[in-house]
DNA sequence: CATGAATGAGAGTTCATTCAT
DNA sequence: GATGAATGAACTCTCATTCAT
């Protein structure tokens, strides 16, 4: 594949991206995402065979970049409170979000697409946010900003509230308020004196 | 509708339970519903219009039977950390059954049907947990059980973090030592000693 | 499949059967087919699978056929000769007829389907032939009719003849006095005085 | 064309020819060639236009190394029989090897293209073949060796039988023995004394 | 009420053929 | 000459929905 047709994948990806977001996983067809990027029927299949390669490639490269991302922004001189608010205020602001989110489609692919495996997407990004939260923790103990007692604890329910909160968002709304009363509570919860 | 009409009804509805339970909601088709119940395709016209309406009812039952059960067990004698606890584990209980879960296909359907609406069935469901768990802590607190400054806070965590379980439940699956941990954790922050 | 339901499936073969006869089988479609009877894309499925199931099961009516019909007739008193001039006059007609001939549908499926396979429908034709026609020739030996050295040998070339001939007959055509010209060969080898 | 353009030709076309060897013809697609040439799609046709006129080419070119291998051979010293058997051996050589035979691309191609015209390459193999034979008779009848009133036929005979070999032999198979035992029959039917 | 045959729209997929580079 | 991306037609197969019986 040469550089124009890797200019053409990736238009795919991007367009392809969008529908997604909108239609989530499962009523996303070949079709749909041909007409999507205004290209021919058996043009699509040059560069992908079905709706689930482009969607795991899509997922790859948002890891990808997510990675990156964190790289970029982790070596600061911030507290370990100011990282974790800012943590929360990333995932709070891609909570809100309604366009533009893959959430759907990711949950209704792997609703059927169930694995123990390590891995799974998913999975990873879980045990992934878990890990970098309990640092965090620790971190703030000894710098005395938290107290804590089971910081593996606290981060796991904290992975859990975002993950409810994420799946509320998309099933039946949910409010900044709400999102901020939350994080809120779970603030409270860890630094020694508010 | 007469009698036999009835029980042909409700036959559809609990072999339809079954249907869904095993392929989510977008993966069923009337087709399916009709095989599985073995009756004519015109025949299932005659009670349902569609895969959705079937779901619709179903969920409408479920709803019912759960606010009976509830009615029944809620007003026994016990405390309030025991009664929060018998909660807790039957939300395990469900979370941790891989049959016979409506799970997906709710999630799958609301993904397609967000409503803000409070007639949300899921909205209405977490609503009524919140509320359930929020006058158990503050009955805990007034019987000096658990200490808590934000009653409201604390239940909206629960919700949350149950339903993040139920999620990653479906999709990576999850044991039933992380549960534990969980809950454990949960607990430990509402009980004035441990 | 109720009445009605049996005679359109007949009437699907029979149509079929023609569009067999006009375009060999690898080049038909279900959508030829589907044309052809002037049904719906899907009514086809409602009865048959394949072109190949329709092609099979075309050919083992027609097996059933030819076995009522020689059935019928060889319970005649004629003479050895008498049959087997029969038997190849109903070949000749058989080979020298364009239309309503399954002979290159049937060689273009066998081509894809090889077995040696005692089921193979082909190979059953032949064997039964080549038995058919050594049993006439023993017969025409005992009654003086015949000389012949070697009955299996000559059945087994008169079988191959009308092998080679109906190939030919559907590769570069073949006139009614090839045929006749190679019956006659055949017979003067076999009768005793013409 | 160049030099190098005859060679890539020729490339093209033996390449081609294992391809029709193993799936016939009407399975056969450009893309197929394509493939196994391992050239790109535009590069096939600036050499041919169609499987058809691929397949063509490659008979016109067998033809002709056929006949120049012919008359290497036939101008040898021994007797007809012993010519005449050794033109069926290497019939029965043909007939029996399975891969590299072109038999079932060849008839696949002439099912769909029957002409009667006298440039069908089927039609002049078959007429040749009639003639050598039919003048090896006679010679064998001249030298004493043969006995047989009616060479025409006999020479006929021969090649139907062939025929009729060939296409078992592609449709259920044929084993050696079977072809060994017509062979026999149709020479002890020649010679004048076995 | 109940059946199941029938329809037709629509999704997936493959390939011959063209054409800009 | 040669490439291979791109197109669009053709085919297979499935299913929601209707309707005569």
């Amino acid at each position: 594949m040469g550089e124009k047709s890797l200019q053409k994948r990736q238009y795919i990806l991007d367009t392809a991206r969008k529908v997604f977001a909108e239609k989530g996983f499962k009523s996303v067809s070949m079709k749909d995402i041909v007409e999507a990027c205004g290209i021919s029927r058996g043009g699509l299949y040059l560069y992908f065979d079905s709706t689930e390669q482009i969607l795991m490639e899509i997922l790859r490269m948002e890891a990808q970049e997510t990675d990156d991302l964190f790289a970029g922004h982790i070596s600061e001189e911030d507290t370990a409170a100011d990282i974790l608010l800012l943590f929360l205020k990333e995932q709070k602001k891609e909570l809100l979000q309604k366009k533009d989110s893959l959430t759907v489609a990711v949950y209704e692919y792997f609703f059927g697409h169930k694995t123990t495996d390590r891995n799974n997407t998913l999975r990873r990004q879980f045990d992934a946010g878990v890990k970098v939260i309990e640092k965090l923790i620790e971190a703030g103990i000894a710098s005395g900003e938290f107290y804590c007692e089971n910081p593996r604890g606290a981060a796991s329910n904290i992975m859990y509230v975002l993950e409810g909160m994420k799946i509320n968002a998309q099933t039946f709304g949910i409010t900044e308020k709400m999102v901020d009363e939350q994080l809120l509570y779970i603030m409270e919860g860890l630094v020694v004196d508010v």
